[in-house]
DNA sequence: CTTCCACATGTCAACATCGACATATCCGTC
DNA sequence: GACGGATATGTCGATGTTGACATGTGGAAG
């Protein structure tokens, strides 16, 4: 369900697009909240429109499909918020691969969250941007709050790394010192 | 091949386990990481076992069998952590439902998110206590990472959601103020 | 000694998702 | 006017995931 009601929503800030067009939402603005292919898209926008919950409107000049939300659409998208429990289940790689880093030497585990510390100060950015140029007054706060939480979050990730770095080196580290033999030479140091 | 890595590395700490337990893992401990029932952790810890990444050990009493990690299934863990570009493909329910809040009027917005504020709240100090319960000296390190990630994820969601809060209650209040007239009693226009 | 629950393993159909294949048009550049 | 890139829509097979169905055992409580 929830991309349909990513589909519902986008078409509510938008007014009217097209396939193609919500497709490079989910690569664009949605990328950091849901994201979907455009083979996706286009079979769930047909199904959509067959539930009547969206019409479509051919017109071309491309054989391009302008689709609307219908009241009933709307109404849907309401009633999921506010009536459905949210799925809870947590399905993410970065939190496993947190999970999996004993797995790996001190040296090598804190070159890898070095290097995820680096990649989510860069999105908190980027999304930090995205919010501000977001207070133009468009559309009434849609992708705002999203925005906000995506720059939290984001910037949660690199702080956890920044710190899991610093323990996985006075790790390697002290292991060094403690351990001043040659067997370290499997793994080197960052 | 998350799956199967989260399987890999739950097989590594614990040293050996059968499906039921390796299951029940996904169930408590790496709820907040990963999620897989059984009718997905039987199967795959079979094509593990095919392809040499695990061994099988049948032994009963109740046709249990118990499966360790082999050097082959070792490596191919190092190897996907090291080697292997992490999928940064996000799907965030509670970001989605963020994005969508305008849908909503201002005052049931600002409901939903003081429950989900109340939620994370709550799984933050569930997985802090997870947290602190792993500093005995049992495993070295397998799940502190993640646990302490968890934190600081369930953390920045409940914060972001007490900041959307007074934001919502205080638009609520305003346009009260401001527009003393009757039409706030339907959902007013996106 | 029966009944119930936790243990334990499996299959299957339905649905979600991905990446590749397929097609065609509009438009600006060379 | 040929060519390429962005626009635009679709299908399909493979894989991941869920929830329901199916089956049987060991042990503890009554």
């Amino acid at each position: 369900m929830s991309l349909r009601m990513a589909l519902l929503g986008l078409l509510t800030a938008k007014g009217a697009a097209n396939g193609y067009e919500l497709t490079k939402a989910f690569g664009d603005t949605l990328s950091h909240v849901w994201s979907a292919q455009h083979s996706q898209v286009y079979p769930e926008l047909a199904r959509m429109a067959e539930a009547g919950l969206v019409t479509a409107e051919d017109e071309g000049p491309r054989g391009r499909k302008r689709y609307s939300v219908t009241e009933a659409g709307g109404e849907e998208l309401r009633r999921w918020l506010t009536e459905v429990e949210p799925s809870r289940t947590v399905r993410n790689e970065v939190a496993l691969r947190a999970f999996l880093l004993p797995s790996l030497g001190a040296t090598a585990a804190a070159q890898l969250v070095r290097e995820e510390e680096k990649f989510y100060r860069q999105r908190a950015e980027a999304i930090a941007q995205l919010r501000d140029s977001l207070q133009a007054p468009d559309t009434p706060g849609f992708g705002a709050y999203a925005a906000e939480l995506g720059v939290r979050l984001s910037t949660a990730i690199a702080d956890w790394a920044e710190w899991a770095a610093g323990r996985l080196e006075s790790e390697a580290g002290d292991v060094r010192e403690a351990e001043p033999d040659d067997r370290e030479h499997g793994t080197h140091e960052a």
